[in-house]
DNA sequence: TTTCCTTTGAAGTAA
DNA sequence: TTACTTCAAAGGAAA
């Protein structure tokens, strides 16, 4: 098992991130990963030349059509960030991570700036991009960055799948630049970078209106002004603060003396002259979102008694007026919302569907069937992201988002039985992955969690809860079956649970099940039950049949075909009688 | 237009 | 410490 840095405190994700299963048919799903790698990377190279050639053209006119000008911050963001996202797939896909330098960090995280460059001498194409990102003025050799002035922009990402890929461009980190990476996004340079832009039109360069800067620097309608200069970011003394901060958000009153030296070079290139000097209020002086804000004219998360009391109490200004204009500091991405961000185009290429919900679960799958070295460098990411985070919203909590959406109707409803779940699932169990469409995931047939009897728990160990603990190993393989109607076909394993999922399950669980669903046992968090009494409904259809259980005829096919599996662990029909 | 669904993980709260 | 809740992304579906 890869150990990630030792373990310090502040490591959050690294053992205990480690998610351990093997199956036998991870060689399998090796060799396929293989091919699909091989695909991934004549992809890349595809992609590179209608890159190239795109921008030899000025056929982004449709790009630059979906482009509005006023975008929205948070659109502008999410695409950059889905951009990087894709990238950073891309990269990986082309084998940049197929042969971890660090057993250990088996996801080259930062490269070694160092010593950036391979053993040939040349500066790797990462290190390019963090040199890039650190220094942006820094002329890098190889042409990575600033050719990128007329690259293109986020605004070139369909509205899905982002279309251009700067592979080489992108850093391994890319959704680390999720915070920031309107400014320093290796692939689309910020304006201070590149100052001029092409006309789309004639092709010569020309100062940027502020109002095209949008792809970069999505600003706020009535922000546009507040930019001082393109290099402000590199000139605080005299700039404006790129990045907001939350309202009473900064209980440290000198957030960048509260970074370590690592991170600080991490986030310096990107925060550091507005972290040194926060803004007097909380207000997004240049109305520059950071990936983890959304303006509140965006989404909508009203209610002053949703501002923490520190927020009232630092601001002068009227709750309601200062909740306007408070950005929506956004929890930082864990790793598998990393991986759903990066997978979720791939997932919905190959299986064509489109609902979230549905693609959501293939992830899920496909998440536990990844190989810890796979599941590390997405922990990893997500603990730089919690870092970034941490240091650019020193005074953020995640409580401060707390009520901010609406709260999901769920959970037990107060006059019913709280153990009679059948009941409690009111909705149906969608019909998200149809049979005709079961385009799997890698672990339905190579060792999901459901598929991996041989270290269930250990595959479905939450980071959080690193070893499942024995009783939960020991535990059989239950199935259980609800008769009728309502019934439920509980396909308990023993597992992980992570204390999130005590929620879904509570979503999950107002499910109705009018069609027989699997129940996949929810438990709380790792090491916090170890009886797996709660389930999580799946939708039947939605499931591989190796997830199936055996009452019905199908379970049973689809149970006698992965005999082998079950075969090694212990087995138990339970039927629930109807409560 | 808003909420739900669905996933996992992190972080928060309550007991 | 344990158990539970909320939110993060995504986008179609449903209300």
């Amino acid at each position: 098992m890869p150990q990630l840095n030792g373990g310090g405190g502040d490591d959050l994700g690294a053992n205990d991130e480690m998610i351990s299963f093997k199956d036998e048919g991870e060689q399998e799903e090796k060799i396929s990963e293989n091919v699909s790698a091989e695909r991934d990377l004549d992809d890349v190279k595809s992609s590179l030349v209608n890159e190239s050639e795109n921008n030899s053209s000025s056929s982004d006119s449709e790009q630059t059509e979906r482009r509005p000008q006023t975008r929205p911050d948070s659109e502008s963001y999410e695409k950059t960030r889905d951009y990087f996202s894709e990238a950073l797939r891309r990269q990986q896909d082309g084998g940049f991570f197929k042969s971890p330098h660090y057993p250990g960090y088996p996801f080259l995280m930062i490269p070694d700036l160092t010593n950036p460059y391979l053993s040939n001498g040349s500066l790797s194409p990462s290190a390019r991009t963090y040199l890039q990102m650190k220094w942006p003025l820094l002329d890098v050799p190889g042409s990575a960055g600033l050719k990128d002035s007329r690259s293109p922009t986020p605004g070139h990402l369909s509205n899905k799948v982002p279309v251009v890929q700067h592979a080489h461009h992108v850093h391994p980190l890319t959704p680390l630049i999720t915070y920031s990476n309107e400014h320093f996004s290796p692939g689309t340079p910020p304006s201070h970078l590149s100052p001029e832009i092409l006309d789309p039109k004639t092709g010569i360069p020309r100062t940027p209106h502020p109002s095209e800067l949008s792809p970069y620097y999505p600003l706020s309608p009535g922000a546009v002004g507040s930019i001082a200069h393109p290099l402000s970011w590199l000139m605080p003394q005299q700039g404006q603060h790129m990045y907001s901060i939350p309202p009473g958000g900064f209980r440290h009153p000198y957030p960048a003396l509260a970074m370590n030296a690592s991170m600080s070079s991490l986030v310096s290139s990107r925060f550091s002259p507005h972290m040194v000097t926060p803004p007097p209020h909380s207000l997004h002086q240049t109305g520059i979102p950071h990936p983890a804000i959304v303006s509140p004219a965006i989404k909508q998360e009203p209610s002053s008694d949703n501002i923490s009391p520190s927020m009232h109490a630092k601001s002068p200004v009227p709750p309601k007026k200062e909740e306007d204009k408070k950005p929506h500091i956004k929890k930082p991405l864990n790793a598998f919302m990393l991986y759903m961000k990066e997978m979720r185009a791939k997932v919905v290429a190959e299986c064509t569907l489109k609902e979230s919900a549905a693609i959501n679960q293939i992830l899920g799958r496909r998440w536990h069937s990844l190989s810890r070295e796979e599941q590390a460098k997405y922990y990893e990411l997500a603990r730089k992201e919690r870092q970034l985070h941490s240091q650019l919203y020193p005074g953020w909590s995640a409580r401060d988002n707390y009520g901010k959406r609406k709260k999901r109707k769920r959970e037990n409803k107060p006059d019913s039985k709280p153990e009679d779940f059948s009941i409690r699932t009111k909705k149906q169990c969608v019909q998200y992955l149809p049979s005709e469409k079961m385009c799997d995931s890698p672990a339905s047939s190579h060792g999901s969690m459901l598929d991996s009897p041989a270290t269930p728990s250990a595959a479905l160990a939450s980071p959080a809860a690193p070893a499942a603990t024995h009783s939960e190993q020991a535990q059989p393989l239950s199935l259980t079956t609800k008769p009728e109607g309502r019934m439920h076909h509980h396909f308990s394993l023993p597992g992980k649970a992570s204390g999130s999922t005590s929620s879904s399950s509570s979503s999950s669980s107002s499910s109705s099940s009018s069609q027989p669903s699997i129940s996949i046992p929810i438990g709380t968090s790792g090491s916090q039950s170890n009886t797996p009494i709660l389930t999580r409904p799946i939708p039947f259809t939605s499931l591989h049949p190796s997830m199936l259980s055996p009452p019905s005829p199908f379970h049973q096919a689809a149970l006698h075909s992965h005999h082998a599996l079950f075969q090694s662990q212990p087995l138990s029909l339970v039927t629930k009688p109807t409560e």
